[in-house]
RNA sequence: GUGGGUGUAGCUCAGCUGGUAGAGCGCCAGGUUGUGAUCCUGGAUGUCGCGGGUUCGAGUCCCGUCACUCACCCCA
């Protein structure tokens, strides 16, 4: 297959009718906010380049090596966003809600893109739930976050995960552990990459997967142990609210991630069920975004659910994502004047709000029939001209093969009515 | 960017030590000129990923290449 007939390296179409599912999914993520005074806010696909590099951070793989950036007509460079946070913090500070009333509560959902190699869970086009509440530093809200994303998930009945949770500190203790931490890696014997990536950032090295490192990792001094007094009361008061909220967790004290901006809470659900890219959501606080995108020094605390990985992990467990929607009626008609009579009814039943398809292009009773099958429709309406002549439709239940002659006067609302 | 695995029908796959392609499902049609799902019968669709090599002969062996896939890395 040539290359034109084929979607591009790590995108893939969504079609019905699985497709039905990712819509249900999204929509069941995006539920609980619904109830939580959260706003949509849409921004745009691409942003200025800087609004990523300075947002997200310049060392981080995202920016260094993961994103599609091009140069428009105009000379602008721009990039396809690797994530939703920096946009919606840029859309945040021009718009200057922070002058309105705070926290700005505000979801949104699309496309994002990173240019990685492709693997199971792990595409260069994703589609993500992305939340933030910006402007206010309060335990309470970190953990409003946390239980809205796991309602998210519990909503479409996932159940075989962990939520892991830590706290990174901020710009009062983190550089003390950060010394701490680059000290005791000088000890230890590491191959060159690794050494590379703790130069970059050396946090990282603690989630490293190899057992040979993790080995040498078990006296590691942990961000958790060194936190100042008020992050640690922040952090405190998190973990008390998120009792409160009735939400389980693990601690997770070797939790990094892989955004520059997080500080202080920061939380990942890892799925069971799933491969290597086990992460179906994730955030935590960013108190220096705005100030890094030139805005006003507010903090923000956000996440962002994976909606193709979520589908993978209810496909892992088994789950049947209940979609809704699907044609109710379904008309099948023999002759001119009953494919007239047809398509009017069809027309009169959308209008009343009934779902209802026909059959298209010359196709016999036993075709029709059997798209009328496919169609999903609890209820088929047979008619051709001899009924038409004799004024009656003939109403089959799928289900049960029993069919009845009802007169055309009363054949809408009568659909109306069974469905 | 680095490794491993796999490429045969729309889908899932079979095809032994080389002898010019198969099954199941799906699709279409007929059995039933006015009835689906069940049952029976029939039919269509393949440059066996692509290019080269070995051979009388390659889906099968060799080389290259591309794609997909899993893992490292990273993350949703």
């Amino acid at each position: 297959m040539s290359d034109i007939q084929r979607a591009p390296k790590g995108t893939f179409d969504r079609l019905p009718p699985d497709s039905a599912a990712y819509l249900a999914a999204r929509d069941a993520l995006v539920a609980p906010l619904l109830t939580a005074g959260y706003g949509y806010v849409e921004t745009p696909v691409f942003e200025e380049t800087a609004v990523f590099s300075r947002g997200v951070g310049e060392s981080t793989d995202v920016v260094s090596k993961e994103m599609y950036t091009f140069a428009d007509r105009g000379g602008r460079s721009l990039t396809l966003r690797p994530e939703f946070t920096a946009g919606v913090m840029r859309a945040f500070i021009e718009h200057r809600l922070y002058a309105g009333a705070l926290p700005a509560k505000l979801w949104t959902v699309g496309s994002a893109f990173r240019y990685e190699r492709p693997q199971a869970g792990r595409y260069r086009h994703f589609t993500q739930v992305s939340v933030e509440a910006l402007g206010v530093d309060d335990p309470a809200l970190d953990a409003e976050l946390v239980a809205l994303a796991d309602a998210g998930f519990r909503g479409l009945g996932l159940t075989d995960y962990d939520l892991q949770l830590t706290s990174l500190g901020d710009a009062t203790c983190r550089p003390q552990y950060r010394d701490l931490l680059v000290a005791f890696l000088a000890g230890l014997d590491l191959d060159e990459d690794t050494r590379q990536r703790a130069a970059i950032n050396p946090l990282r090295v603690l989630d490293d997967k190899r057992p040979e490192v993790q080995a040498q990792l078990a006296d590691a001094p942990l961000m958790v142990d060194h936190l100042s007094d008020t992050t640690k009361a922040h952090y405190d008061a998190v973990r008390q609210h998120l009792s409160d909220l009735g939400v389980t967790w693990v601690e997770a004290p070797r939790l990094v991630r892989g955004l520059d901006y997080y500080t202080k809470t920061t939380f990942e659900f890892v799925h069971r069920g799933l491969g290597a890219q086990a992460s179906i959501g994730g955030g935590g606080r960013y108190d220096g975004l705005s100030a890094a995108l030139g805005g006003p020094d507010l903090s923000g605390i956000g996440y962002a659910v994976g909606v193709d990985r979520t589908i993978l992990a209810a496909q892992a467990e088994g789950l049947d994502i209940p979609v809704t929607g699907g044609t109710e009626v379904f008309v099948v008609h023999l002759g001119e004047e009953a494919k007239r009579f047809a398509v009017r009814l069809v027309g009169q039943l959308r209008a009343a709000g009934v779902a209802a398809d026909t059959v298209y292009g010359g196709r016999g009773l036993k075709g029709a029939m059997k798209a009328a099958d496919r169609s999903g429709a609890a209820r088929v309406v047979v008619v051709g001209d001899r009924d038409l002549a004799e004024g009656v439709a003939q109403v089959k239940t799928m289900a049960t093969g029993e069919q009845v002659a009802v007169p055309l006067g009363e054949l809408a609302e009568s659909l109306r009515a069974s469905v």
